[in-house]
DNA sequence: TCTTATATACTAGCATACAAGCTTGCCTTG
DNA sequence: CAAGGCAAGCTTGTATGCTAGTATATAAGA
């Protein structure tokens, strides 16, 4: 009786590399990012284990993995449970992508090729195609791509390692807040914006643009956090900063 | 005032939090920076857990984290070996300090307040004294204290964890680089041509002078690079580094 | 009824045993 | 002597039993 379905939900294909660790792995982080398991909901090794049809070994160590992300809280003797939203921490997140995706998208303005340039007009039309019907769930591993695209255009490949590990934060408010058609439409001409002047060499106008696009995306999201306070921690006095915390 | 003087190896407490495994954690990770772990050295779970006298499993955990962290490289059924210096790795994580650290540094110029500044200067203190005595392991912590605390005025305290991920590749080289005695000074000057600059309210200045000390410290990286290319791996000829590619 | 003590049913941490795969060196064979 | 094959010994991956600790429900007592 195995039925050990491979990959339900779509993961990266990079992370399920190892077997059933990364199984486990891919499973759970879609599972979060995705909303399905929603903050403060309470999960065990045995539980996970047992769905999966592995041992808890794998899940153990995707479970360390998830918990250096940010993404699970461990309680020893206690119990897993997937993370609050900590709002701190995506604002912080946000920061850290401004920060580095604008300084990226005005060098890759100073550094485009007509390949680059054709690639990235490619990446424009598929985007359009998938804002027109509305699918925003293939719409958000295309925004992923022309951003690494836009990382790695300007010869800083691994710099999009650093983006995707504050991304991870993002991208759980981001599935709460797929619900506006017209939202799509909005990121894709905001995308245009950036491609536009990233074509033409101008990197001050393509990190401006980039600025926009990022602030626009995040005051989205703070009005998901006003909207959904209950998957939001606020901790707005965290002195020494630590990831791992305990409320009663 | 009480200067943080608790790290008698630079290993961050909050590390050591749980048991064993975070002992093998924080031992494992302080062996690979400080360089006693050279790059491409082979070890194994087995060996490792006989060491500290403990069993695989935390061993393995403590593994996982490094590796995903970079300082590892696990090839399964074969070994574990300590991750050769990625100059990439280090350049782009060289070029995520600079592009933060100079963005948070501005806002802490607009933000410091007396406490601060009183702070800023008993660090520079601190640091002039262990500068003169020439004990770089302990101005290490220092140096991260004070950039950590220019982070933190600046209200964006997580950013730090983001350049802790990348830090930690520049300080594998910071470890090796430890030998000229003058060193020291001329990164305390610099530290100071920061701290001035904040104190007074330069944002632009401050900017300004972070990235030089960060490019200078970087630049001493790439002469580090060349006299011990033994433990570097030029990213052109690894065909499967330790995280993700880039192309689609 | 409310408080308190206690038993129970969970949890993760850790140790250990087994399985699968790669590397290496010896041994057989041409 | 050389080349190929085979087996032993390593490695990490996985499964499982045991331990210590916590939260909760239950029952006893004021």
């Amino acid at each position: 009786m195995s039925a050990i379905r491979p990959l339900p939900t779509p993961v990266s294909l990079a992370d399920r590399r190892r077997g059933a660790a990364g199984t486990a792995y891919a499973w759970l982080r879609a599972e979060i990012l995705s909303g399905r398991m929603r903050p403060a909901q309470s999960l065990s090794e045995n539980e996970v284990a047992q769905h999966l049809g592995v041992s808890r070994t794998p899940v153990r160590e995707a479970i360390i993995r998830l918990e250096s992300e940010g993404l699970l809280t461990v309680r020893p003797q206690v119990g897993t449970e997937v993370a609050p939203i900590d709002v701190d921490a995506v604002a912080d997140g946000q920061f850290v992508r401004e920060a580095l995706e604008c300084r990226t998208v005005a060098m890759a303005a100073k550094a485009v090729t007509p390949a680059d340039a054709a690639e990235l007009r490619g990446m424009l039309d598929e985007q359009g195609r998938v804002a027109a019907l509305g699918d925003h769930a293939a719409f958000v591993p295309l925004d992923d791509a022309m951003h690494q695209k836009l990382v790695a255009m300007a010869g800083r490949p691994q710099v999009w390692h650093a983006v995707e590990d504050v991304k991870a934060q993002l991208d759980r408010v981001r599935f709460l807040s797929l619900e506006d058609p017209a939202w799509l439409a909005t990121i894709h001409r905001q995308h245009e914006d950036i491609v536009v002047r990233v074509i033409a060499g101008d990197a001050e106008g393509a990190a401006a643009a980039m600025s926009r696009h990022l602030r626009n995306v995040f005051a989205s999201i703070e009005t998901i956090a006003q909207s959904h306070p209950e998957y939001f921690r606020s901790a707005s006095t965290s002195p020494e900063g630590g990831r791992t915390r305990q409320d009663p």
